[in-house]
DNA sequence: CGCCTGGTTGACCAGAGTCAAACCTCGTGG
DNA sequence: CCACGAGGTTTGACTCTGGTCAACCAGGCG
């Protein structure tokens, strides 16, 4: 049996957001004649200062934004989700790098086309303010968390329905469990939360050592107890 | 003579983003009828969790949005200026708390007058793409920078017209300073930073015994070497 | 079979946080 | 007019989290 390290799209994360999903199935690029694009996993849509002339919808697949400072330090800014849209810049120019974790599905669209149609502003207006909390969010865990913290956050983030100011809580106190399928390596994971690949492994071996995780491969891990996880990540 | 710390609306930084006050005055959300609001200095406009009403967009002063965890710790998300638009909410509650810098002039107005009108589409969609940008060179900081580059990129922040992409360099290389205002207490700008207010102060302290800036009043720093700064950034 | 890549672990170090004390500046009231 | 107090700021001594550097490990592939 062979296994892939980066499954291709419609791997067992993308139902993950069901309302992003959802968002993307109405009103959505395709059907405004835009151009449907596939990629590979980690190929790179554009490259900062790349450019900038059209917009993207993911539609299938997990795509990242990074920024590179000149001497090689890397922050992943965004990590998307089918329904997102990127791309967007400013001044004429990307300001951020976007590549692929997955085989992705994207459709691209002019801006000019999105200017002249209100009801694709509306869903760009509506994705950028989903996007913008996402940003704030983040820059708590940035500036204010610690290292086991920001793990617990982002792992709480790969779990549909749980971890959020809704949660539901465990529906089964005995079975609180999640299976989790990682894109991202652990170089990945780190430029993300802003720590560095050592720390990272560290804090998941320790995790793993007090049992709220299981692991057999780096890219598969088992959440034993996602209540107890939530509790880490600093907002409770 | 009688300082005041604080200074009113239409100080001197006011005309740092010429760019963002012409934005403000074409298509302005003042045409469209929206209620004018006035606010003193460090006036909370909304709470996290307040029920989300109506777009803000700020005509002058400076108004910053933050998050608190529950134990206190907390995160300056944006410090926004004259022609940037908040307020947003994805869901029905606001997710940060805004707070005046200075006193402040505030225009309001309803999310479904938003909707109707093309034109504050677009004028919304150009702001939130601006403000993303920030955004993510906000996440750099906090996730990639040192203490020292966190504050000298903060400081060139506030000088106009330079540290960006297209920055001119010093026009005349022996008189490279500028005066700034600072309208953030040391706790405010370490909480922007993600540091504490204490390195905040060493650095700054570190800066002057360098000669890289001089200070007579905490609120009140000049550069006297501002490509010096610059460089300290990071991004160079 | 052995290399290569990505991940883990350990020892050590440094940058930033913590705690505490001293210091200004400004406003208030005797 | 000066003493006092409050807030915000600075500085110092010490601690600790997370980074650095290096060795080691495991799985996948030629």
């Amino acid at each position: 049996m062979a296994y892939i390290t980066y499954p291709a799209a419609g791997d067992a994360k993308t139902p993950a957001n069901p309302a992003a999903n959802q968002l993307s199935l109405r009103g959505s690029f395709a059907e405004f004649g835009a151009k449907a694009q596939v990629f590979g996993a980690h190929d790179v849509i554009f490259y900062e200062g790349d450019p900038a002339k059209r917009l993207y919808e993911l539609a299938q697949g997990t795509v990242m934004l990074f920024k590179l400072l000149p001497d090689g330090r890397r922050q992943v800014v965004e990590v998307l989700r089918p329904g997102d849209i990127f791309g967007l810049a400013n001044q004429n120019e990307h300001e951020c790098t976007a590549e692929t974790l997955t085989g992705a599905h994207v459709h691209e669209i002019d801006l000019k086309q999105i200017e002249g149609s209100p009801d694709l502003q509306r869903k760009l207006t509506k994705c950028l303010m989903a996007q913008m909390q996402v940003l704030h969010e983040h820059a708590v865990l940035l500036g204010r968390k610690s290292a086991v913290e920001r793990v617990a956050s982002f792992l709480m983030y790969l779990v549909p329905e749980r971890g959020g100011v809704g949660c539901p809580g465990p529906s089964d106190e005995e079975n609180d469990g999640y299976d989790l399928h990682l894109t991202m390596t652990r170089q990945e994971i780190a430029d993300y939360l802003g720590l560095t690949i050592e720390t990272v492994s560290r804090v998941v071996s320790d995790l793993k050592r007090r049992g709220i995780i299981r692991i057999d491969r780096a890219d598969r891990i088992h959440l034993t107890k996602v209540c107890r996880l939530c509790q880490m990540t600093g907002i409770h």
